[in-house]
DNA sequence: AACTATTTATAAGA
DNA sequence: TTCTTATAAATAGTT
């Protein structure tokens, strides 16, 4: 939308897809704020990059309250899987992310014991 | 955007609310497709319109796999509460839907059991 | 990060 | 509601 029309697919060059990125993802959390403040709509957006970076807005903290009324129990039970599917990954990757965490401060732990144990023989 | 620019506040006025509604709705949703589809990204967006309906979009159904490689475990854990909060909420709505759905089908049952039991008593 | 020529989105009107 | 159109806004390529 502006110099000269591009096709939509993916950018190939990833610094200008990096650059795209930034742009249009400031334009489209721009437009979801609009978009709830005119019409008094609750919006939550989440958006990971190519990187795997999380960017996510939410026009209000308890979204899934008073809004939900009025849904079918089709929208209910789709919008459900999607909730436990996605609360499924995020609970392994905190997981292993912290599983991680700990195996880093166990060796910390040890290469530092190792060196009191080496520091108390020198003073001895 | 347009032959006036308009101030950014809820739309007093119900069914112009209602027109500008549509009108962006459709707008976020395309440009959503296209910030996933060019920088290669996933997108995940939910909007409940004032009147309680649900419209969403999600660029991929395993949204939450490989691409939570990267976040923060503050990251992680805050996205675990939203979810689970998320999920909550729309277990309580299914089950109390659900239970009015059920509670008016033995309703019905019970007026047709009657009516039939009627029916019988003519006939006989 | 700024600029600007274009494209795109959209507010109001039909 | 759907179409039109004048104008505002977003943005692709440039600097």
């Amino acid at each position: 939308m502006a110099r000269e029309k591009i096709e939509l697919k993916r950018i190939a060059n990833a610094s200008a897809r990096q650059v795209t990125f930034s742009k249009r993802r400031k334009g489209l959390f721009k437009k979801a704020e609009e978009l709830s403040i005119l019409c008094a709509a609750d919006v939550a957006l989440i958006v990971f990059s190519s990187t795997g970076k999380l960017h996510d807005y939410s026009s209000s903290r308890n979204m899934h309250g008073k809004e939900l009324e009025g849904l079918s129990l089709n929208d209910l039970q789709q919008l459900e899987e999607q909730l436990k599917m996605g609360l499924n990954c995020v609970r392994l990757q905190k997981d292993e992310y912290m599983v991680k965490e700990i195996n880093e401060l166990q060796d910390k732990g040890r290469r530092i014991t190792e060196e009191n144990t080496e520091l108390h023989r020198q003073i001895t």
